[in-house]
DNA sequence: GGATGTCATATTGTCGACAATCCATCGGCC
DNA sequence: GGCCGATGGATTGTCGACAATATGACATCC
């Protein structure tokens, strides 16, 4: 049955499955990292040809790669006209960060209760890292500490269908830290503070408190993101499609009904 | 916002955009159906040369479609693996309802701030059809009312994001109520009265109380759905290889929130 | 001059074949 | 007898070619 493993690597559970990589997954990371550090620009059109020419590689997995990067919500896709890379716009950030809001804070009662010692402590060494990270002045580096760190809190709450909500907006907070640090570098704030004194909150079982810490994080790192905000792109207002209509199946995934 | 389009087309706002549906989505369609209804049973090992032979298509239509369903959570994709439905555990069931309850008390706060009275008419319409449904004895539209409401529901919030997740869910819901219905049609609950009661309470703005409301009705929802609730499959429980990997000692989440 | 119908082009959707990978079975070895 | 490695069959991943569709330009008509 399902304890049988369990039984006889019990001492091995401290080991992550390998990924199984395949040539989409290669794709969709080239791709996400050129949209996410601004090589694609948004509005850009992603022809499959172009692509699978650039990368050697078949219409395939450049199609399967689309699909991916749809599904994280960083290309809209739409039937017979390909992909085309996502506006940064205030109400994309906003409608991230609301929904972030919603998600981690169940994500954060959730591992309060499931998280293991090992993953309070790896938490406390990502949080550990990011200030380092701030004292080589490395933009990419802090981006990456910090989804890591709450990518690792979502990981503790062992709620499948929670971290794959995650994964759609992940993609894009770490583009906004990355477009955000770069611009304008400020390493000097209170962001990987709170990490640590979240860890610490968890560990204690405290939850109103570490409820009302995310809470006061995400707005914070919401509220650092839209000041001074510009739009990086607003001479093509139709980047964003779904704003205005009643499109709900911008990317068709659901289909149904 | 993007206010250009609608000002030219200010008459034709009433209209919706036509699904462009590709052979993959039709694929999808049937097999979500087969699954839902439990044709397909839990743990069945989908082929993709078994099901394109059976529709008279090519494999890649259901390829793409593996990957909505994936997406959807309706089978579990490994690499090289192929696609397997997914189980009717009682973890699976108390991850889309916990979830479910995150995300949809969102969306009832922004669609009280963002329904139009169209929107409004149409849930008080859904709402109505509810009895008819049950004094018809059809578990499948009664299940398919209830979703057909809680869609618009997420529908008026207009938040594309909150959407999409709520699209991972809604075909669990939906193969959950009909499961139910089937097994045990019992009509004469509270279920359309309460959908009637929240359509009031957020078209009077009473944000407070509509948040209760939804919190009591998804609560309930859950509850009748554990009572008597057998594991229609349970000699495979790796179908969740993320679930076993810890203690279930603390498995309920939040306590009493 | 503006709107409408037609057509060419570019791009995606679908197909069948080949290659890579996984799983089960079998045989050999200690 | 049980464990380990090799082999065959089945299944998925990838490829290149063809078909279907959307888009934009052009010509035509009012």
């Amino acid at each position: 049955m399902t304890s049988t493993v369990s039984d006889d690597f019990s001492e091995a559970k401290a080991l992550t499955a390998v990924p199984h990589r395949v040539l989409s997954d290669e794709v969709a990371d080239r791709l996400r990292e050129a949209i996410v550090t601004g090589r694609f620009k948004p509005g850009q059109h992603l022809r499959e040809a172009e692509i699978s020419a650039a990368l050697q590689v078949s219409r395939s997995p450049v199609r399967d790669a689309f699909a991916q990067l749809g599904h994280e919500g960083l290309v809209a896709i739409r039937s017979h006209r390909g992909a085309i890379v996502v506006g940064l716009t205030a109400q994309d950030v906003e409608e991230v960060y609301t929904l972030r809001a919603s998600l981690e804070s169940l994500a954060v009662r959730l591992a309060i209760a499931r998280a293991t010692p090992e993953d309070l402590s790896r938490l406390r060494e990502l949080a550990n890292r990011m200030p380092e990270a701030a004292a080589r002045l490395s933009p990419r580096e802090y981006a990456e500490l910090d989804v890591a760190f709450h990518d690792l809190v979502y990981q503790a709450a062992r709620h499948d269908r929670l971290y794959a909500c995650w994964t759609m907006l992940r993609s894009h907070i770490f583009r906004f830290l990355l477009t955000r640090n770069l611009v304008n570098p400020d390493f000097s704030e209170v962001g990987h503070r709170e990490h640590g004194e979240l860890v610490e909150t968890m560990a204690a079982h405290d939850t109103e408190r570490a409820l009302e810490m995310i809470r006061a994080h995400l707005e914070g790192a919401y509220a650092r993101l839209i000041k001074g905000y510009v739009e990086p792109l607003d001479h093509r207002g139709d980047t964003t499609p779904h704003s205005s209509g009643t499109d709900p199946t911008t990317d068709a995934p659901g289909g149904g009904d």
